[in-house]
DNA sequence: TTGTATGCGTTATCAG
DNA sequence: CTGATAACGCATACAA
């Protein structure tokens, strides 16, 4: 079945004879260089056993004379790993996982792990399947950026692979998890707004399946009824983390006839969207109505006007998973925590005149 | 040297040996289930020859059954390729390189080849850094959007793994070339806004030493001298291809107090950042100044203005060089060319009053 | 058409 | 501390 879908009819001998030629320094090629067999040679690769200095010494120089690259590949078939950290993102191109993804990159390079990023694209079945393919290379860990998949499925993968997952809490054995504060961040964006004097607040929300766009939610609504107002449905419509949603959210609210004198979006992008709906019914932001974000996408400080956000600090979010699952894989226990939320104030939001 | 780096110590004993033992369905496995030898297995999994049509169906029924997946690490070692492309991008969290990676993401998917992604962050050494990795990984092909590695530096790589590389035109064996048309697309947007009645058009450069930084320019002077306005070097201004750089672009223009009525910027970040600048100082956009970019972001069309931009289909891009790198990788000569570069007329520019 | 044997480059397990 | 040698899981000449 799968394996039909591959092409192996073309004429590439030519060339995949030469590309063999190319980097042929085996293992055993320095052994002899050297002058030693093939398992002290691995040993020094390995720091696995201690070895006479000299014969180091002389490994070393045949490394380095032979130009000795280890194969990866070989590496992963004998002993089980593949240096490789499998990372299911769930859209490659978003500008929030974009940073995440550098994070984790950044972070891996050193180590000599590298990253195998594939997307889920917010289906659990999609993601599911990724899970396999990652699986099926053998990476060394997973890292999955929050997505759908459930948590028992997430337990049982860190049964056999190390896990770190973000955007829940959860605990297993080999099993990390870490876990951005979104109702906080909620709770901070919204707390500003009504410090601002804003009382009818809308607030667009993300997918409801997603489990920190329902935080978010909550948030807000913890941060209004501390404050004593009463939560208003009809100021809640819900989006789905994109422009477009954003847009549409504003459109329906305007139709609806709501009245609102600010907007809290569950992300940027959708301020971004709802900020564009806004003004083309002449709307002025923030003189208007404010608006807040969530996630401070790098773009947004260069939004008209520059957008007030929630700081969701993506990259470090990124390091922080990378560093995790490198710990896992060595089998130490992480400890890290997820920075906490911070509002970002710029200029899409003001106090309530009058 | 580099072995070293990796930490080994850890005691994932336990875990390791789990780990072994969810997946050991191994090829041969299959074999005795079905009655047959490992290579009939092999065979029929990579069709590299005929078998009767009852050992199929055994087979195909051991496979089910096991649930066997086959080992991409041992198929690796065995046959010398990994199944994996390697991608050398810039920047894996930029807007426009995003679109690409996901282009090339989808194209790879189906074909059970997965890609490797690495960044080079616009540097030399970086990049060929990303190469070796890439090659010591033994991927099959290896995809290279932009960068500043010198052309020889690809086509010597190419001698022994597949390449294919944007944004230039190169031809060498094993070497193909997918060059969006950069002066072209400068062109159009010139001439657009010299259509619109502008005759001082300020233009914000890429870097210099990026190829189609350089092109962008030439096809900007290109429309000007078709519409036989003189060339004044005092209306273009250096950026660095980021929001940042384009907010600059506009103050220093405005401080040295140059005339322009248009400003065509040569992406579209640096637009974003140059209309933020523009909107600070009070100018609006369109209504004083129009304002052109490049690439046609996904966002730029929530920008406000929505941004008028020349649309480099970056996904397109990322597919056509993903195919093209699998057919080189099965040794049919790819054929495929850059989707030409189209104007998208939005809100951010329009006719000079007057 | 199908099975056997060998190799791919390393690591790991044993003896020495 | 070191060196043979057996895995690792699969592909593939070579035989049959």
């Amino acid at each position: 079945m799968w394996g039909r879908s591959i092409n192996t009819k073309g004429n590439s001998s030519v060339r995949a004879t030469q590309s063999r030629k190319v980097l042929p320094v085996t293992i055993d090629r320095v052994a002899k260089h050297a002058g030693v067999s093939v398992s002290t040679v691995s040993r020094i690769l390995n720091g696995t056993a201690v070895v006479a200095e000299e014969k180091r010494k002389a490994v070393d120089e045949a490394i380095a004379a032979l130009g000795f690259v280890p194969n990866p590949v070989a590496r992963g078939l004998a002993g089980g790993k593949s240096f490789s950290i499998g990372v299911v993102t769930q859209a490659i191109d978003s500008p929030f996982y974009g940073a995440a993804l550098r994070g984790i990159e950044d972070e891996l390079d050193p180590s000599g792990y590298v990253p195998m990023f594939v997307s889920g694209h917010w289906s659990v079945n999609v993601e599911s399947r990724c899970i396999d393919v990652l699986r099926s290379r053998r990476v060394d860990g997973i890292i999955v950026l929050t997505g759908r998949l459930s948590d028992q499925t997430l337990k049982t993968c860190a049964k056999s692979t190390p896990v770190v997952v973000t955007g829940r809490s959860l605990k297993a054995a080999g099993l990390f998890s870490l876990n951005f504060d979104n109702f906080l961040g909620a709770r901070i964006a919204t707390q500003y707004l009504l410090d601002l004097g804003h009382r009818a607040i809308a607030f667009i929300a993300g997918d409801a399946d997603h489990p920190d766009a329902n935080e978010r939610l909550r948030g807000y609504r913890s941060a209004l009824e501390a404050a004593g107002i009463k939560f208003d449905p009809a100021l809640v419509v819900a989006g789905a983390y994109h422009e477009s949603s954003g847009l549409m959210a504003v459109e329906h609210l305007l139709e609806k006839r709501r009245h609102f004198s600010a907007i809290f979006a569950a992300n940027d992008q959708m301020a971004i969207g709802a900020n564009l709906a806004l003004q083309r019914r002449s709307l002025r932001v923030p003189a208007d109505v404010s608006l807040v974000g969530f996630d401070d996408l790098p773009t947004s400080m260069y939004a008209i006007p520059p957008l007030t956000s929630i700081r969701q600090p993506a990259y470090e979010l990124g390091r922080l998973a990378a560093s995790a699952i490198l710990q896992l894989v060595n089998g130490v226990q992480p400890i890290a925590k997820a920075p906490a939320p911070q509002l970002v104030a710029r200029e899409s939001a003001r106090r309530l005149p009058g």
